[in-house]
DNA sequence: GTCCGTTCCTAAATCGTTTCATCGGAGGTC
DNA sequence: GACCTCCGATGAAACGATTTAGGAACGGAC
């Protein structure tokens, strides 16, 4: 039996240790862990033995120091209490779970210092690789990322340059699909209520907004544009007071919002100050969270494949780990519209 | 100038390529690093400038292998996809973020399983503590962390043992605070509609409805306990199904549910299915999370402090981390029952 | 009895960083 | 000018795993 104490000893065991008290050499020990054909049947039992009674536990550190590789990676995702975003995460777990490597995620939580603070750690830990919706794809921070190895792709953007792989979601296309829809439905003066400008996704919706409106042959100045300071449930609420301080003539009678979270937030503030949706004011989000078809009236919203583009985005990467004829590709989805009763009448 | 190309070469610059660059010892490259004082500005300034040229990036792998400790701390969820459990870890976070740590967040999904292996790695990873929601808090693998010498927090569960810290919400009471809620409201045949029995939460809140209808002096029998598969929307609207398919004199007025989710599942059910909330079945849910307010008919809910739930956590971790003269310590806070329109009447 | 081929194991070098004992030189004191 | 002190910089020795070249033991074939 062993000599060692099993258990709460002040070090952890280390491969020497085991080598010690499985009376065998250091190499040994590493061939019954890594390539344990090579090792005999009655070598490998006792040396697990001895592993299970010093309650040894690999140094990852080491290991990954020596073979000059982790087996992880990392989402840095750009607001984690938003359950787009998680959605996504599971899609890339899923993927990441597959292959065998375990999966970090962090949150940026929009903030651009939180951001690079994150990455630079997982640049030192040196991750296999990187996925991550960025608070700015622009970053040079990212293409830095690259420059020094580090494989990268982008999740939810897209960026001009293809120095890197990006799976996304076509925002414009997104955008004109809410606003046709609303122009469908007869609204002829319409909210687009944004999160901050800074974010891309933000600008794109807007910007496929405006197109739908224009080939629509609509006055410009009846598509107004609310900027809240962030993508929340709060920051709809707040647009929503302001919305309802605009004079009648001037109110929109629809509201195309960047996001789920937004729009419920609009929703709540509507119906809690007595008015009706869609009745004095239809609502249309963005992402279909699981959120919008239980909201107080529920919503209508563009879907996004969020899954997929999770799933796929990590199959990129892991493809840009480990096969060196790797291509870089942008991928790009399509997004659909979920028409509910938000925007079409009284029945749910 | 730097000899050596600035970036993308195939191996990334080491120590001793830096203090090479420099033309000075590898020893006072790491000065610079770690002890910037005892190097003379002159250089100091040679190095840094090695290092930006070379790219220069930390090995944390080599560095925590000498050094005995990483600069992490991981948060495993329970469910990722439950805003609860982003609140939570948002908390958790803003600790970490102050003390200067990073913090990995691990997904466990509520599956044994994947939480064995996440458990398994950060073990590996040596990070410095381990925070965790567990499928089972009995389960041995956290002893045995323990005894290993990874500090653990158990959040949001208690074990009677104390060997180990942990922060929960008496789920007892918010289970007590719920019935006796629906009680004076004057419901007296109500569902538990609880996820499975395996999960603790469940459990305690179920008692704490129990012990509350016993004490009201009313029939066992009109308290009938549903469980669902899992703590979710969809769960919900199973329930809701279900709830419909009992015979008008034995079908409840009322719906506790284990978890928000399950109570908007069941909301969106009941409204869609043609009934009204709270008239036909008022409902009760657990957690408080943000869309709740938002729900077709806001929802009575028993919030929790998840914030200081995961802040508080984080901060007894950080404790045993750091100081030797650590005492484990079981918390308990107090929910707080936030009455809604879904059991109260029709006003928002 | 020698030679050869397996099979199983050993010993030593290595990854990149930190740490610690040491050492050279500049400057001050007597 | 000899001696002491400090400051700043040095170089070797770790940390714990993997890897590789090589060696001992053993059996079988000639």
């Amino acid at each position: 039996m062993a000599i060692t104490p099993a258990a709460g000893s002040s070090r952890s065991a280390s491969v020497k240790d085991v080598a010690a008290t499985a009376g065998v050499s250091l190499g040994t020990v590493s061939n019954v862990l890594n390539r344990p054909d090579r090792v005999s049947r009655t070598t490998r039992e006792r040396v697990e033995r001895a592993m299970a009674d010093l309650g040894f536990v690999r140094n990852e550190s080491a290991r990954s120091l020596r073979t000059g590789s982790t087996h992880s990676l990392a989402y840095v995702m750009l607001d984690a209490g938003n359950p787009f975003f998680t959605d996504v995460a599971r899609g890339i777990e899923l993927a990441a779970e597959t292959a065998g490597l375990s999966l970090f995620l962090c949150n940026s939580d929009g903030r651009s210092a939180r951001e690079g603070a994150h990455l630079a750690h997982l640049q030192q830990q040196r991750v296999q690789g990187i996925l991550i919706t960025p608070v700015d794809p622009d970053d040079p921070q990212i293409d830095q990322l690259i420059e020094r190895g580090t494989p990268v792709v982008i999740v939810d953007r897209t960026r001009a340059g293809s120095s890197f792989c990006s799976v996304a979601v076509d925002d414009v296309l997104g955008g004109r699909l809410a606003v046709e829809h609303l122009i469908d439905v007869g609204h002829r003066r319409v909210a687009y209520v944004g999160g901050p400008a800074s974010i891309g996704q933000v600008r794109d919706r807007g910007e496929g907004a405006r197109q739908a409106w224009a080939e629509a042959g609509l006055p410009p100045e009846d598509l107004v544009t609310l900027s809240c300071e962030a993508p929340t449930v709060a920051s709809g609420r707040a647009a929503g007071e302001r919305l309802v301080g605009l004079p009648a003539r001037r109110r929109p009678t629809a509201a195309f919002c960047a996001n789920d979270l937004i729009a419920l937030g609009l929703l709540q503030q509507t119906i809690s100050s007595g008015r009706t949706v869609p009745g004095d004011l239809a609502i249309v989000g963005y992402d279909d969270i699981e959120f919008a078809a239980a909201a107080a009236v529920p919503l209508t919203s563009v879907r996004q494949p969020r899954h997929d583009l999770g799933r796929r985005a990590a199959e990129l990467l892991l493809d840009e780990v480990g096969n060196p004829a790797h291509q870089h590709e942008q991928v790009l989805f399509t997004p659909e519209l979920v028409a509910r009763s938000s925007t079409r009448g009284r029945s749910s």
